[in-house]
DNA sequence: GCCTCATGTCAAGAAACGGTCAAGATCGAG
DNA sequence: CTCGATCTTGACCGTTTCTTGACATGAGGC
């Protein structure tokens, strides 16, 4: 995940100072505003990976704040509050934050709860992104474990598999002979490259039309091989 | 949502009267142990909506505790502590945990924080899987548990539903051996792929009309299996 | 042309893996 | 306690997959 990115919704001067310290030097990207109305827009153009508000806004009520996002929006919402009352964090977590801080707050238990909040997002998107490539008539499916030739299934066996998706992670790059065997068949595989010979002919038998002259699997003589992506 | 289910991992008996009392009156299933091994082994056989555990158990560190939970499980955790130090939420959250609170607290908020975690399972489930599932003469209901073949309602044992059930809720996609035993066995289950060679066999002579070209649960030779779904 | 090194091909034995059956062990209900 | 259902465990067998060796090919240097 590149930078992710934190909308502040926080009126009081000092606490932005020190947010923005602790999380910029984390390597969030940070958006803030001092009200909530600001705060709501904020959150509705910046789409950020979490939100952190303050109940006490000048100008609506931190809860109405929380209300209001959770009608569009399932970010994680992060709650500050100077009170500390049972009452007011059963209010705001019932009406829809994620998680509630009472000040004062360590800094370091701020950004550990930030990063329980984008494990939840990173699990929740982890199951809809697919990682998946599609070159000419070859399409390669690694979160199902899936390859097609011209639409049709291909069954390989498992070193099979682990060396095509060992070089469909690096597609296009020369991966050497070393690595391909150190991540295929362990550190233990020393220079054998003669398993490679074996294996890229067994692909190349099921995934090429001519394997003599290979569009997609091919060698880098006294180097490697490499996955072509055009 | 019927019963939610809780498990509580908590050695002091009077916590856990305390919290029998105000988890029972709220209508929670509960299930409850004094140590973490057997709270590893109650969580797998339980297969609770969130679980409760307190750092300072009398057999392994609550760390170690979430740290094995997570090897296999995604289901909410929730700490309770004696410790407030800022260190010790910290080490917590990152080894797995979703929420932490340091005794003493109070009831409500920690039902509030429950319901947090059961708003944030509740949306993963809803995302990665239909309670429900058809595929072909093949139709399975996890909500009712229940499964259909040709509209007949077929009886499944207890492992057999789990592991169908696992299965269901990865639909298409690879669950490797070690996953499966994992998740239907439990943490101890090591490598005993025996066992999911027996029960496999079971559910296809339930669910296939030739158990020996099944065309629903399909084996991926030397990974694990798969339920498909087309 | 001929030699040599890196690579590609093929096949056979060995090893690992998965499917099946069935005999104990265990558990829970009556 | 007894019975039946369920779970665990062991043994067996056929098949797939891996490893290994022998040999073929082909480009580049002499």
């Amino acid at each position: 995940m590149p930078e992710p990115c934190v909308v502040v919704i926080e009126d009081e001067p000092q606490i932005r100072l020190f947010l923005r310290a602790a999380l910029t030097g984390q390597g969030y990207r940070l958006f803030e505003t001092g009200t909530g109305e600001d705060g709501l827009v904020e959150v509705a153009s910046r789409q950020p990976d979490v939100v952190i508000v303050d109940l006490g806004l000048p100008d609506i009520d931190g809860l109405e704040v929380i209300a209001r996002l959770r009608e569009w929006s399932t970010v994680p919402i992060i709650v500050l509050s100077a009170r500390g009352q049972e009452q007011d964090k059963i209010k705001a977590l019932d009406a829809g934050a994620d998680d509630y801080l009472s000040k004062p707050f360590g800094i370091g238990e701020l950004l550990a709860r930030m990063r329980v909040a984008l494990r939840h997002r990173a699990h929740v998107d982890r199951d809809s992104a697919e990682s998946t490539l599609t070159v000419g008539d070859l399409h390669i499916d690694l979160g199902r474990r899936r390859v097609l030739i011209q639409g049709a299934e291909v069954h390989l066996t498992p070193i099979e598999y682990r060396l095509l998706a060992t070089l469909v992670r690096h597609a296009g790059k020369v991966i050497t002979h070393r690595r391909l065997l150190h991540e295929v068949w362990g550190p233990n595989a020393g220079d054998q490259s003669h398993y490679l010979r074996v294996y890229m002919a067994h692909l190349r038998r099921k995934l090429e039309k001519d394997s003599a002259r290979p569009r997609h699997l091919v060698t880098e003589p006294g180097v490697g091989y490499r996955l072509l992506t055009e």
